[in-house]
DNA sequence: TATAATTCCTATCGCAAAGATAGGAATTTA
DNA sequence: TAAATTCCTATCTTTGCGATAGGAATTATA
């Protein structure tokens, strides 16, 4: 699996708060999208420690993306969200671990699918989820 | 992750197979591609089952392969080890849950996504493992 | 200044899948 | 009959995902 629920929940909230023009509170968003309230609490920590989206604390708080909607390639949200966009565990945690990989044969395989499925998703951003 | 390590240790196994030329025992191969001997027993059972592989049983059995190395694609091959090859659940095991589907703007992504991914792992054989 | 609405923080739970292991039955050769 | 092998079924452990819980900190406003 690429993509997993967070993953995309996150582009969910993302494309809502684009349509919204404005800034909207992680209520309005996890209703209208109909994702768990705490669940995409959780998420939009994330998306806020990686800069894509602003809080604002306290009653009439809420959130709001820090740039225009075109500006996120999928790949940059989905980086921040899953745990590893790569291929296999050959290119990603475990990497260091594989005494094989000097001389591995596959390994050039996954580092090329690593690189197309990276092409792929920075080839689409948030405004081509707006329906 | 689009590769486990079970879908890389069945690749390994039918390359060690294409690699001997003819036949061998699964505690010859398990040793040398360093898989754990059980585990590699439930692996090898998935490759016969696809038709990948043949076996004979009792003393000097084995296994060998069914064509000539260049006649498996590393899709076709991990599509029977990998639990799915679906960018995400939208395309996978959950494709008919979601209500969503109709109209849904990020659907045709992970469409394309597995096609891309799909075009790429059709791109290679055992062959190209072989080093 | 109190209250309500919000974001922020930390901890935990349930479940499914991945990775691996165990024991032994069935088959075949020598 | 003995040894080497594949075959079959069941189980175990760890991990990560999806989700939940409780409450602290912050802010507008009545």
């Amino acid at each position: 699996m690429i993509v997993s629920t967070k993953g995309r929940y996150a582009l969910r909230m993302m494309t809502d708060l684009a349509t919204r023009q404005g800034s909207a509170s992680l209520r309005e968003i996890a209703q209208a999208q109909d994702i768990p309230f705490k669940y995409a609490e959780s998420i939009m920590s994330l998306l806020v420690r990686a800069g894509f989206v602003e809080s604002a604390r306290g009653k009439n708080g809420g959130y709001r993306l820090t740039r225009p909607p075109e500006a996120y390639t999928l790949a940059e949200v989905l980086r921040e969200t899953e745990t590893s966009l790569a291929a296999s565990d050959c290119t990603g945690r475990k990497e260091a671990d594989c005494p094989r990989a000097a001389t591995c044969p596959t390994l050039p395989v996954w580092r090329a699918l690593d690189q197309t499925v990276n092409e792929f998703l920075s080839g689409y951003t948030i405004v081509d989820l707006m329906g």
